[in-house]
DNA sequence: ACGCGGATATAAAGATTATATAAAGATTAA
DNA sequence: TTAATCTTTATATAATCTTTATATCCGCGT
């Protein structure tokens, strides 16, 4: 079970514990600390999805932990605080904070923002799709294939095909379901397309094209990539 | 030269100009538009860098246009509302607003809000502002472009242009999605204007413009910058 | 092992489509 | 208005796809 997971610094344990009770049910996983120090201890030993900090003390420890957060820290910190004055606001979205909100606070719209703040976060992700084939690395996301950490020029067929072969590797495709997926519903009897391209594909990406390793003919039904 | 735009959609003339002024003051550039319908078409013909979309009309009017642009449109929406019930935060920030603010709100806490959005917007894609690659400089914070140190005059579609590629290094980007994210949704296939303002780009960056060395191009498909 | 037929591989010419570039016309901002 | 920029149009060039021709391979029966 994967629960998005939320780190709470606040030093009223009453407030801490509504706001638990109030994230568990709607399903996130919660971690608690009392006061600065030892968030900035929790947010180190076990970085959470997102910290709800609260700023509202009358000293400056609520900002100083805020930088000291992001100075590393790079997901949503939202700020909570009783203070409701415009310049701690800025202060606040200026060193970093995510997303501010002024106590008592409803905690739909708090849950909203905490929806918002995730949401937005997970665009960040740059999901890597490598695969690698020995000396051939496939990037379906940057689109591009390497032989041997050089960028292989290939045209958008060749690149489509070696892409689907990529995808099944280890299963045998058969040229009628290889030509329906590049070509189209109509090509499925268009065998001599897929031994030019085929070929093509092999003098690139291969260092023996007569003895290939990677994309290998099945005799009489299509062929398989390894 | 070079400002970063944002585009008010608002109906009320005085609470439009009011932000106008403020936000000109503090060195945006700012268009408007007085209803839904024709912000759409504003932000669909030159995507803004944010956009203040006034949702506190009694009708739906707001939230639906909120949903169409967010069909199409992934940067900063912050919604500006009379209203302040929390069904109405909770809707717009769950339909994909960046923020949502009450009126009548304090124009420093909106300039940070802004700020906050736009910092975050362009985290997204990348945290370097300052992008090396050999020769040529793209300096994204400050929006200018060095090559061999010496600054590169760019027009302001130029400029989109090459900091798309190089927010995207090493990526293939497909005309499509270039039209989309320089020129608007109605641009899709343009590929010709692609064409004619590589050309350009080209002319001023590459030491050797008929064998580029930063804009790749990927026949049939579209550009990768290195 | 040999030869045969069908399947596969390779090369290269022809056809098609995509791209680069210049330059004219239209639009926009100062 | 002027100057800069953007949009269109036209055309040469380049890349890719399709087709044809021919060579090679593979499995099978003898």
């Amino acid at each position: 079970m994967n629960k998005v997971e939320i780190l709470i610094i606040d030093d009223e344990p009453q407030i801490q514990k509504l706001l638990k009770i109030n994230l568990e049910s709607n399903d996130y996983s919660v971690k608690t600390a009392d006061n600065g120090k030892s968030g900035l201890l929790q947010a180190a030993n076990h970085p959470p999805h997102l910290i709800l900090l609260d700023i509202g003390l009358p000293d400056e420890s609520g900002h100083e932990i805020l930088k000291k957060l992001r100075e590393w820290y790079s997901k949503p910190i939202i700020i909570l605080s009783v203070q409701d004055n415009e310049t701690d606001i800025v202060r606040a979205l200026d060193n970093g904070a995510t997303d501010y909100l002024s106590k008592p606070f409803r905690s739909g719209e708090l849950l909203a923002r905490i929806r918002a703040a995730i949401r937005r976060s997970e665009n960040l992700v740059n999901k890597e799709t490598k695969m690698v084939f020995d000396e051939l690395v496939i990037d379906l996301a940057k689109m591009f294939v390497t032989l041997n950490d050089k960028v292989l020029k290939l045209t958008s067929t060749e690149y489509n095909l070696i892409s689907l072969f990529a995808k099944n590797e280890g299963r045998v495709l058969t040229h009628k379901y290889i030509l329906k997926e590049i070509w189209g519903v109509g090509y499925q009897t268009e065998t001599q397309y897929l031994r030019v391209f085929v070929g093509q594909i092999r003098k690139k990406i291969e260092s023996n094209p007569h003895q290939p390793k990677h994309i290998i003919t099945v005799n009489g039904v299509g062929y398989r990539f390894h």
